[in-house]
DNA sequence: CCGAACTCCGTGGTATACCGTATATCTCAG
DNA sequence: CTGAGATATACGGTATACCACGGAGTTCGG
């Protein structure tokens, strides 16, 4: 391959400037941001996107909008109507029940993995990481803090995956996140479920700390069947204003 | 919407011809059906898709076949190497090891959840299902009741899957069960594995008829991380003339 | 004043043309 | 005969034009 061969001439070599990142990762991950962002629960109405003035937006065609929409379509954040448009999807109750159903699935056992194969470092991070937010939690400051825990938990959850050393598991919980991270936002508020939280948490760090797969899975499986359960028992809210096809 | 109003003009009204099926979904079927047809283990040589050959064998433009890509790559059944061409994607040892993890997981809590949920009857279905198998399998015939089998092993997993009455689990495992068809194919050969399998699933079968979701759970994962310690212990031939980039 | 039918516009679906680059082939110096 | 460089080819990436259908607005008959 001669690596820029080193002859005399005035070769300039820049970098490497990478042709790798296509305009339709770009878009997808525009948009996957896009829709991340908003608030999709807070109001009713649905939110329609058009290609065409994406396109416009982003400054590129319609065809990397169209692939991009394709793979979003796919991970469930928007849904294409033939001739009517693409809107982003609000799963309904039950779909969120099986979704948290699912997301137990995987990080129960991805616990089971992280309490034989985490190194002792790993799980003192994550020890250090809930101990800031166990101290402070009980009583004092309100729904500021409450956010901010929002994602402290789910980088609790996150990196129970990661320790789990499965590259696969990671994958197929990013997309469950985002969408977990959206109802959390209703869920936290409601029933102490913060306070909770943190036990469940903590319960769960000493079992890895005990090298207990049986006990982080299970602890870990309980703790997310009992988010489904809450949504269950109290998400009726999200069946409101759908237009079921 | 007056529903073919019945004025007496020569409306000879056609069934409905159906527009929800586009192009792209016609050859996200068809490509998908030929990856799972060919024998992607079975010889060394990587398989590159030509976007325009099948462009014109199928006869639609690239564009539905490019966006079918997008869903098959997102699936993981194929790889986009820029301006080098699609190849069908040949899962490593690691990848596959991880495949099955995944599989454990959601495959036991399908269990955990069958026990509490499946009918009667449907857990009856099920043992009638693989009563059939347990009688003629300990020694008489051979390769060819294998393949028979193993679609018969796919269907009980998929039975497990179904009778948790969660439809995302269904979702999640589908393309799973695709690319471990093909891994079974070689290890069903190995190791007595057949009949292993056979013991296992009886086992599950009598934990859901005893209506016992830890068990049925513990059964169904230990069950599928048995194949993925078997994998791992002897697949390493799945790593031979691999391309890493 | 009201409702049904018609027209127009906006949307996603599809086809096609073009571009840059990686690979393959050819050429020619050594 | 061998290998480096020049040219040709083929591929995926992108842009754009056109199409058919659905729905909103309009018009006309009652």
């Amino acid at each position: 391959m001669t690596e820029a061969s080193l002859r005399p001439g005035a070769t300039l070599d820049m970098p490497r400037l990478d042709t790798g990142t296509t305009f339709r990762d770009l878009a997808y991950a525009a948009l996957k941001r896009a829709i991340c962002a908003m608030d999709i629960y807070g109001h009713p109405e649905e939110i329609r996107l058009d290609e065409r003035r994406l396109s416009e937006g982003l400054g590129v065609s319609r065809t990397p909008i169209r692939e991009a929409m394709t793979l979003l379509e796919q991970e469930g954040f928007v849904r294409t109507r033939p001739r009517r448009g693409i809107y982003v999807v609000r799963k309904s109750k039950r779909e969120i029940v099986e979704m948290i159903t699912v997301m137990a699935a995987l990080e129960s056992m991805a616990a089971r993995l992280a309490a034989v194969r985490a190194t002792d470092s790993e799980v003192a991070d994550l020890r250090r990481l809930m101990d800031a937010f166990r101290d402070g939690d009980g009583s004092t400051n309100g729904g500021a803090r409450l956010a901010e825990y929002s994602d402290a938990n789910i980088a609790f959850h996150q990196a129970i995956i990661k320790m789990s050393g499965c590259a696969m598991l990671a994958d197929m919980t990013e997309n469950l996140f985002i969408h977990m991270r959206a109802i959390r936002k209703i869920t936290i508020h409601q029933d102490n479920r913060a306070a909770r939280s943190v036990v469940d948490h903590m319960a769960i760090i000493e079992a890895l700390e005990r090298r207990d797969p049986e006990l982080a899975e299970r602890l870990a499986r309980e703790h997310a069947l009992g988010l489904a359960q809450h949504v269950e028992q109290h998400g009726d809210f999200l069946d409101t204003t759908r237009d079921d096809v």
